[in-house]
RNA sequence: GGCGCGUUAUCCAAGAGGCUAGGAGCCGGUCUGCAAAACCGUUAACGUCGGUUCGAAUCCGACACGCGCCUCCA
């Protein structure tokens, strides 16, 4: 098998074929820094992560370029509110994207390009886009002749008719055509500019990206992605920039994720229905945010919700107790006996040895199959289920029994690397959420701890009525009492 | 209005002509003084109506419902 992907241009699943062999360049639209960054930003970023993750792991060497849009409309309307200037406010929403996708354990890309710094290569292509009659000069600004370009919305697959007849399009004096779109702005006072051929300016939206995306992968790359909603019209105008500058296709591939929904809705600032990320992190953990998002395929629509985020912290609770399981047994010294001859092996083991072996193959094909997550987190689940079972009934562990489990832990840490899981010690982890459920009750560890010492008196007196009590007592605090030969301890439900 | 997507069991969610997806839950078991937790086992589904086919969740058509883009958006 290799990789198939799905190319919002073509509308279908298609071999990856990179344009040189063993390389990809992958470009991928980031942020406005206007303000904090919400869920679907977490998405857009996971989602690009694991992509990005996935081709490294498939043995591409990649360039994977992810800019910081740092001059825009919204950022002067912000600086403006404030009384501060637009470099104050770009930084600090960049300092804020960087912490938050880190906490989420975003690989970095190679290139963090911003668009000021490439306001050079801008004006170059606007300057190849007025020779070639392509964009024309208005009162200052410069804008793109969308009537020019037949490819015109090609990647959306609409046409300009349709587009007008239930538009909401001003008709400005400046444009020729009311889809025209603004390539080169120009300064009104007060507001930060660049000296241009066409007097003092700054950038429009969508030329950043031509700009950035060629400097750093050339004229034509492979792999271009964003969120659905970035389709029309930012993505749709970058083709009409780059490939009318330049003359030849922009990118091969198209990759766009879906949304995130609140209440089967999609989650927008004009709803007003958004969740920061650093909302939610106060309240999950970021990998258990991490899994919820890989839980559904990339492209499809995802519903944020409490019960789908406490069903996504059960899901990885499960696979980290696995995984302090393995580890716990693999910190024990084996017996050296060897019993365990391979034509003697149990059923368990044989079955464990079976899906280890076919482990590998599964988890490729389902990623190979347009980035299936989803499909290979249900591989995982398989493996920790049999693994669980053979735990169960292995009683001393011999060095081939062993080394079956030592498999099944490097499985786990190689795909895990893959998907951006695992990446704490499982004990610690678990600790963490544990932690993380204590500071939702009012009672004390102290408190705590006195019941349950006064509960193991009363149970061992064999008065079970008042350990009972204690219990229930405790259980209506959403404390959960938890006996084990070891004694008792406790956590929060 | 134009263009596009979706509808899978109680819930979340893969799959896309014949092959156990998976998770949460329910139920049963192991454990326990009884429970809980944990682990194991188990259950059930393809929106409606037609069509193609030996065979349809899967392909085709119609319908219903939901959603998205067409304004800034990840």
């Amino acid at each position: 098998m290799a990789l198939r992907v799905y190319n919002t241009l073509t509308g279908e699943k298609e071999l990856f074929v990179p344009l040189t062999p063993g390389k990809v360049g992958m470009y991928v639209c980031g942020v406005t820094v206007y303000d904090y960054c919400h869920i679907g930003h977490a998405r857009a970023g996971v989602v690009f992560d694991i992509i990005f993750r996935y081709l490294n792991y498939a043995g591409y060497d990649v360039t994977y370029v992810r800019n910081y849009t740092d001059i825009d409309d919204k950022i002067i309307n912000r600086a403006n509110q404030e009384g501060t200037d637009y470099r104050t406010v770009a930084d600090r929403y960049i300092q804020a994207f960087d912490e938050d996708m880190a906490r989420l354990g975003l690989a970095r890309p190679t290139v963090e390009p911003k668009a000021t710094d490439h306001i050079g290569g801008i004006i170059a292509i606007i300057e190849a886009l007025i020779a070639k009659g392509h964009a024309y000069v208005s009162e200052g600004d410069v804008y793109y002749a969308v009537e020019t370009f037949p490819d015109y919305l090609k990647l959306s697959g609409r046409n300009l008719e349709d587009m007008q007849a239930g538009a909401r399009v001003e008709v400005g004096d400046k444009k020729r055509h009311p889809m025209d779109f603004a390539l080169w702005k120009g300064s009104k006072p007060g507001e930060p500019w660049w000296q241009s051929p066409w007097g003092e300016g700054r950038p429009g939206w969508h030329i950043e990206c031509s700009a950035m995306s060629m400097e750093f992968l050339g004229k034509t790359f492979d792999i271009h992605g964003g969120g659905k909603d970035l389709v029309f019209p930012h993505h749709e105008n970058e083709i009409a920039q780059s490939e009318a500058a330049n003359g030849c296709q922009f990118v091969r591939y198209w990759l766009h994720n879906g949304f995130v929904n609140i209440n089967a809705e999609k989650m927008s600032k004009s709803l007003g229905n958004f969740f920061t990320i650093r909302e939610v992190l106060q309240q999950y953990d970021p990998e258990t945010l991490r899994f919820f998002i890989l839980s559904a395929h990339y492209r499809s629509p995802i519903d944020f919700s409490d019960q789908n985020l406490e069903e996504a912290q059960s899901g990885l609770e499960r696979m980290y107790a696995c995984l302090a399981a393995l580890d716990d047994l693999l910190n024990r010294e084996p017996l050296a006996v060897d019993s365990a001859l391979p034509g003697g092996l149990s059923p368990v083991a044989l079955e464990l040895q079976e899906r280890l072996s076919q482990f590998r193959h599964r988890f490729v094909e389902a990623m190979d199959d347009d980035f299936n997550a989803a499909q290979a987190l249900g591989i995982l689940f398989e493996t920790v289920r049999i693994v669980n079972r053979f735990l169960a009934e292995a009683g001393d562990v011999t060095p081939f029994s062993r080394s079956l489990l030592a498999q099944a832990r490097d499985l786990f840490t190689e795909t895990g690397g893959v998907l951006g899981l695992f990446t704490t010690a499982p004990a610690l982890w678990l600790e963490r959420i544990k932690a993380g459920k204590a500071c939702r009750i009012d009672m004390s560890p102290e408190e705590i701890e006195g019941l349950i010492a006064e509960r193991v008196e009363a149970r061992r007196a064999k008065n079970f009525k008042r350990g009972d009590e204690i219990r229930d007592l405790l259980l209506a605090k959403g404390i959960q009492l938890l006996d084990s030969s070891q004694g008792t301890t406790w956590n929060v439900k």
